[in-house]
DNA sequence: ATGAAAGCGCTAACAG
DNA sequence: CTGTTAGCGCTTTCAT
């Protein structure tokens, strides 16, 4: 910038001025400095720049994964409002790792970041209080704060599609409806085994529950267990989109009526196509992102909890007649 | 740090020392320090840091889409390396525009990235050769740079899966095998156009050819014309993931032998099970991340091209009878 | 409309 | 083993 100046025979700050597009600059000035900037090829270094205005225009991004589709669908969304807004996109995967989760976030405190947006992994966030008092701007996504922590949050209607789609199963005769799905220390899997049970009422039976982490070896042991019962399911519900495909896997061909919650690519041609209860992650990221930003407007208010609706898509396989 | 420093009764730097790890600290003096730093809650201004070291410990990412499988798994491979190098990852998507992958690029270098990993969308980058004499280290991966920019590049064998493919489906009795691939604007469809022409030979008929991106519409009227011809293929080649997918869905449930490339979530679940010649996007990320800091740790010597092999999976599509 | 000076928080270089 | 000094490149503040 210094060499910017002298070349324009300019002052420093004059140069500032025309970088920063600020005011007050003579048209005929701003030109020389202009093409004293592209006949130097300068460019600002940014790190100085944050330094002294303590702005660094950039937001982080922790997920559980981007390989996971749902989160790859978040972030592209995260990133297309944040490069709107001038900014840019520092991003880590946490890979259900609370510690990993938490490294993630002070790393990204540490550079200053402006806003964080977290699909946490743990469920104790008190190590954020020093960071929001410091006046980071914090958005959770998918999954609630642990107690304590009060910020905005945006998920999604997990215990009524899960109700949805145990109403549409019954509505097709079905009683016995087991359901497969994640370890319930996950937020999104008790909410979904909540909306399963209340749907349910009576016919709730724990038998027909299993959840832990979707391993095809496990999810292959699990229908084993649930259809030698003596009273076996007749149609399943699968708790996400991973769990699905891998009780879709276990079933090798085998047509049992089955509604997922979670859409995902080539539902559609399977046979038959999958039903599901579908959420919108590219939504999800979209709204987490403008709630950020909304915040850093400093339009405050207490923090909001958004809650994104769920969308029941019949494709067959939620519909086939009872086996047997 | 000043606090710090005062809180323990040490001079800065012995701070500054404690913060780095660095030697030549007293154990207790730097245990003083460490207690003095969590009394205060102090934590490292990474900007100031970076200013003053120019170092900034952050990698750019440029690919087309974080939304697109191939490119998510490949951005979680160039993250893991990234983490495990103490550094953090910078990413935006091109969306296929040049334009955009200039941008991004050029915001990066403005924030003095330590190395950059692009999939190009356009194939002019001279615009980079500031930054290279700069000292900015740069990887290009899946695609090449455009002319006169010799940088280290991570690609796969485009030409030999495509040949691959097509002596498959010849070895399957096939004479007329049709290829719906990409635009050939994009090196990797004009790779796998290539090696498809070479594995035909004389077989070769451009009138089997389309090449455009892989709109469900496009690609419906493309093989209603490839069936409509005289002389109709018996088998297809499609040159992507993406294509791939249409072109199943537009098929709406023929069997048609069929071989892709690229791998897919559920291609062993569809029926027939779909046979392709898989890439791994997270080897090419991982490769392009650990030869970028190679570059950054001055190994130096000239820019390698290391050509990533791929892998046919035969799963019953392929091998298909010929239809009629 | 332009400029001079101060200093953001840290690390590099050099003393002691 | 510890401390002092200078200054990274910019924005902020205040002056002209």
């Amino acid at each position: 910038m210094k060499d910017v100046a002298s070349a324009a025979g300019v002052a420093l700050k004059t140069v500032s001025r025309v970088v920063n597009g600020e005011p007050g600059v003579h048209p005929e000035t701003a030109e020389r400095v202009r093409a004293a900037i592209d006949l130097l090829g300068y460019s600002r270094n940014e790190s100085a720049r944050v330094l002294r205005s303590g702005r660094t225009a950039t937001i982080g991004l922790v997920i559980e994964d981007v390989a996971d589709p749902f989160y790859a669908g978040l972030s592209r969304a995260v990133e297309d409002v944040v490069i709107e807004h001038g900014c840019l996109l520092l991003s880590g995967s946490s890979g259900e790792e609370p510690t990993r989760e938490r490294e993630l976030v002070e790393t990204f405190c540490a550079r200053r970041v402006d806003g964080i947006i977290v699909v946490p992994a743990g469920d104790d966030h008190t190590y954020l209080r020093a960071e929001l008092e410091a006046g980071t701007a914090v958005v959770f996504a998918d999954r609630p704060p642990g107690a304590g922590i009060d910020v905005d949050t945006v998920i999604v209607d997990n215990a009524g599609g899960a109700a949805r789609a145990v109403r549409h199963l019954r509505e097709h005769g079905h009683r016995r409806i087991a359901f497969l799905g994640d370890d319930p220390a996950i937020f999104t899997a008790a909410e979904r085994l909540r909306g399963y049970r209340e749907a349910l009422g009576e016919l709730y039976d724990p038998a027909l529950v299993s959840m832990r982490s979707p391993s095809p070896a496990g999810v292959r042991d699990d229908l084993d267990r649930l259809f030698a019962l003596d009273d076996p399911p007749t149609a399943l519900f699968t708790g996400n989109g991973r769990y699905t495909m891998t009780t879709l896997r276990a079933l090798r061909g085998r047509r049992v009526p089955l509604v997922g919650f979670d859409d995902f690519e080539l539902a559609d041609l399977m046979e038959p196509g999958v039903t599901v209860v579908a959420q919108d992650p590219a939504r999800m990221g979209k709204v987490a992102a403008e709630l950020l930003f909304h915040r850093l407007r400093g339009e405050g208010g207490p923090a909001e909890r958004v809650e994104l609706p769920v969308n029941l898509i019949v494709r067959g396989s939620g519909e086939l007649p009872t086996p047997r």
